[in-house]
DNA sequence: ATTAAATCGTTGACTTGTAAAGTAATTGAG
DNA sequence: CTCAATTACTTTACAAGTCAACGATTTAAT
């Protein structure tokens, strides 16, 4: 059958050198650089997905998903400030995303008493209300996509991300640390 | 001292609900969900690492130096097709970036004697000499990154990211399998 | 009390990505 | 052989991200 014949040679294709943004890994490349590219492919691909599956079944982004997501666990609103942190990404992004999110009626801006430089942003009712039918279906999504692997693997990978992630923050920590030494020194320079 | 006043309190936040995107993730999730936002915010973290250092020290950018380091696997060159399947992106972004890397003299575009709508892309030796110098810092970069993490931890990842990356291409099979049957049904209809 | 420094959000110029439509060349069914 | 479908790349419009510079406000050092 064609379907077998496809997955077939999909499948054995694992074996050879190419398997996307992974062909640059080879055995002369450090176990890092190995890890991280193949972190980076499954990382991709699982983003692809939900990216189409977004665009697809509901006309809305990854981003905007991500935004909603993050004042969804949050009823009293964030300062943008935080929520370009937990985003990821810069001031300026977040500007811009939320000037669309208020515009379509799913976010709104609320003026901080406490200190006039800054916004609160928070969900409105009706971007609660869409959001939950779109986490709802996100997350069948993902249980559809892993279907099939063993459990034993989900559990690993996730115990191993976490440490993983605790290692990551800490290196940055680290580094912003450095940076922040580095500054107070060039500071005090002229004294 | 501040530095260790500034670790403490990041190291510590990870015993709290919010570590950046991870956020969303909390005790209501499937593990599916939970493996696949712990996935995404690792990720993230190193990609803004590698992009900031590749960006200070080479003036360059990620997606740039993917394309070369695919380029760099395959000495005789690639069709531009062949590529954005290898970089995972869409074939207008591989044309853009190509005019970059050809205008900067990394890369050429190498008519196709076979196929007259085709090109294939290499490496000049310009662009083989700077990518390789980048790719050494790059590994570097990495090295240190992961420094610290158990050897077990870093095995155990790339263990079970490729069982991770073998389940995903699968499914993806079966998606376009299923895709195309449904796309002959229809085209056999007329019958 | 003054003022220098840091912080908050915005803006603007630019890069990187997508999707959809377009052009040109190739393939293949009848 | 012919014409419809597919394939390879390009183009366009736009979304989403970056960085750097800016005005307004707050903080903190003197």
């Amino acid at each position: 059958m064609a379907t077998h014949a496809k997955n077939f040679r999909l499948i054995h294709s694992l074996g050879d050198q190419h398997i996307g943004l992974e062909a640059r890994a080879q055995a002369d490349d450090h176990l890092d650089t190995k890890v991280w590219l193949r972190l980076l492919a499954c990382s991709t691909q699982i983003e692809q997905q939900v990216r189409q599956m977004l665009r697809t079944r509901f006309a809305t982004s990854l981003p905007r998903f991500d935004y909603l997501a993050q004042l969804d666990r949050h009823p009293d609103g964030l300062r943008m400030n935080v929520l370009s942190r937990y985003l990821m990404v810069t001031g300026g992004n977040v500007t811009g995303l939320t000037d669309q999110l208020v515009k379509e009626g799913l976010v709104e801006r609320i003026e901080d008493p406490e200190d006039r430089r800054s916004w609160r942003v928070a969900l409105t009712d009706k971007g609660r209300t869409e959001f939950a039918v779109m986490a709802a279906e996100h997350e069948r999504w993902l249980i559809d996509l892993f279907k099939g692997l063993p459990a034993a693997s989900k559990d690993a990978l996730y115990e191993h991300l976490g440490h993983l992630r605790v290692h990551l923050v800490q290196r940055q920590a680290e580094l912003d640390a450095g940076a922040q030494e580095m500054h107070m020194t060039q500071s005090k320079r002229g004294k």
